[in-house]
DNA sequence: GCGGTGACGGTCG
DNA sequence: CCGACCGCCACCG
């Protein structure tokens, strides 16, 4: 998982990264995890912007669930090219409930 | 090896 | 509820 993105995209092809992947890779389908609980599970527990680092340095097309990592409060962070619409329509697509605009925590969040 | 940077987040006004 | 301000950390040039 990995690939490189145009300008300024990191690329790692082992350690913190792939510890944020499988922790993103183990989250359950039809429930979200936010940044912070996501870096927070792969060892940094004080580095959300890592995990979005991660992400961010995602290749399209990866199978990785990147869907399903929200920011805090249930909010989808706003992605290039509109590409949280497709998060939106992805999450819709196996049954995460919105409320007001963001994901539903209390049912969807991890545990 | 230094410095800027980025899908974040909690706090404060 | 909204915007501004740090703090945090690995990655790249």
């Amino acid at each position: 998982v990995n690939a490189r993105t145009p300008g300024a995209l990191p690329l790692r092809s082992s350690t913190a990264y792939d510890r944020i992947y499988a922790v993103v890779r183990r989250i359950p389908r039809g429930r979200v995890a936010t940044y912070g609980e996501v870096a927070a599970k792969a060892g940094f527990p004080h580095a959300p912007r890592l995990a979005g680092y991660a992400l961010y340095a995602l290749p399209p097309g990866t199978s990785l669930p990147w869907h399903r990592v929200v920011g805090a409060g249930g909010r989808l962070s706003p992605r290039a090219g509109g590409g949280e619409v497709v998060q939106r329509r992805r999450l819709l697509a196996e049954g995460v409930a919105f409320r007001a605009g963001r994901v539903d925590l209390r049912r969807h969040g991890l545990r």
